[in-house]
DNA sequence: TCTCCGTATAACCAAGTTTTAACAGCTTTG
DNA sequence: CAAAGCTGTTAAAACTTGGTTATACGGAGA
């Protein structure tokens, strides 16, 4: 979830309202509240909702009949609260199109679990994680089709299309010395033939961008007389 | 659900096994079980499976590693056996990204609408009658069937048509390169063939409108000598 | 310790790419 | 038909990139 989540919370009990609505705040949610059907469609009317959680039992409304409402005009993902015991009540609230449900007494940190599930499943799916080829080495991730480079905790790292190149060459010849001649060879396949010391001049940009000492480095480190070398290891994915 | 879905049972107890199987066959589903996580991926890769029901409890190996390695590459619906009490393991179950969970012992029926649901959710969403298909990405929210955008606060800004189809191409697209060529096909399917900076020309006008700061952007950022792209994660409502 | 020589890096610059203002041709609208 | 608005084209300006240069740095060997 990179942006703060948008919940509706319909319920006409104050004390599960103030909880809740607390609760999702300090978690980084963006909270509105609704104490009966027609509040709540005249919200969804005006704000980006990102997920219902929508009480079963309301005094004077009933929570599968909105829940079906609102089905006809959105697909906006609910979570129903149900009573404990209900039981055939549950199965009729994921077959009326409910997305999930939670029974109360609830533990909010399972609601919090259904909320972030339930927004998941609507996101649309960037393209797929899956056969995506990647070199891992040390804490990065080098997403080839991408030509992004990853941290460990996913943070994306800006690398030019040169700088890429470049780490790219290492990271498909790990743990070997590569000479000036070879890294101009792998990152220009064509014969232009710059002067070598513009090899160590990517190097030193490389470095400033992922050693954590680019003064002592430890991930490409130089051979003198010799080139540069990869130092870790890396693992296809 | 138009046609048979078909159930992948993983679990090693055989009980469950034969009395699952006998059940959702009964229920016209379309039955394929496997004992180990090996033999799921096998399956998986052979054979069109439209939900998982995967046992948390395998005597060799751990439900939720199995489950997280089968997201690294499938989007398949997953649901989750779980003995009860096991609490912090439900949480951690849809964090990890299973779709649902049931506790043993359970009732099959619950399981059956578990399984509905979350076909029903794995549908292209095909847009109900009076649905209004939204796609939301950062603050902003895109109304398809009104052409309109929408900012958190239920402001409209005013988009032209051609600002409307670059946006909507990005927010079917999110987090992906789209080069110009592509941007131009999918905002003008036919063949007509603009020069392509009036591409940037276009993206420069949106940008006035939805960057918060137009000489930074966050939201739509180039990459060059790529193309573009949305960076924001994009749910249908 | 000192020198030599290879390497590191800041700074600069040229080439190439992107941004954006301005304009002109079209289309739409009243 | 005029006015307003949309969109592609153009061109100038702004920005990026990556090679070159110059200088600083540092290790090995004398």
């Amino acid at each position: 979830m990179t942006q703060m989540p948008h919940v509706l919370i319909v319920d006409d009990d104050e004390d599960i309202l103030s909880l809740l609505t607390q609760f999702l705040q300090n978690q980084g949610c963006q909270v509105a509240v609704a104490r009966r059907g027609e509040e709540m469609f005249s919200l969804l009317d005006t704000q980006a909702v990102s997920v219902v959680i929508l009480d079963v039992m309301l005094r004077r409304e009933n929570g599968f009949d909105l829940c079906r409402q609102l089905r006809t005009r959105s697909s906006v993902p609910v979570i129903m609260l149900t009573a404990v015991g209900e039981h055939t009540d549950r199965v009729v609230g994921l077959e009326i199109g409910a997305d999930d449900y939670v029974t109360k007494p609830f533990n909010a940190r399972e609601l919090l679990a259904r909320i972030k599930a339930v927004l998941r499943r609507a996101e649309i799916p960037a393209p797929p994680q899956d056969a995506r080829p990647m070199l891992s080495f040390g804490c990065w991730r080098l997403d080839i089709a991408r030509r992004e480079l990853r941290s460990d905790d996913n943070t994306l790292i800006f690398l030019s299309g040169g700088e890429f190149d470049l780490l790219l060459a290492f990271a498909e010849h790990p743990q070997r010395v590569l000479t000036r001649d070879m890294l101009l060879d792998f990152t220009r396949g064509d014969a232009s033939a710059p002067f070598d010391r513009s090899i160590d001049v990517q190097i030193s940009r490389l470095r400033r961008k992922l050693e954590a000492d680019p003064k002592s480095p430890d991930l490409i480190r130089t051979v003198r007389n010799g080139g540069y070398i990869l130092m870790a290891q890396v693992r296809r994915t």
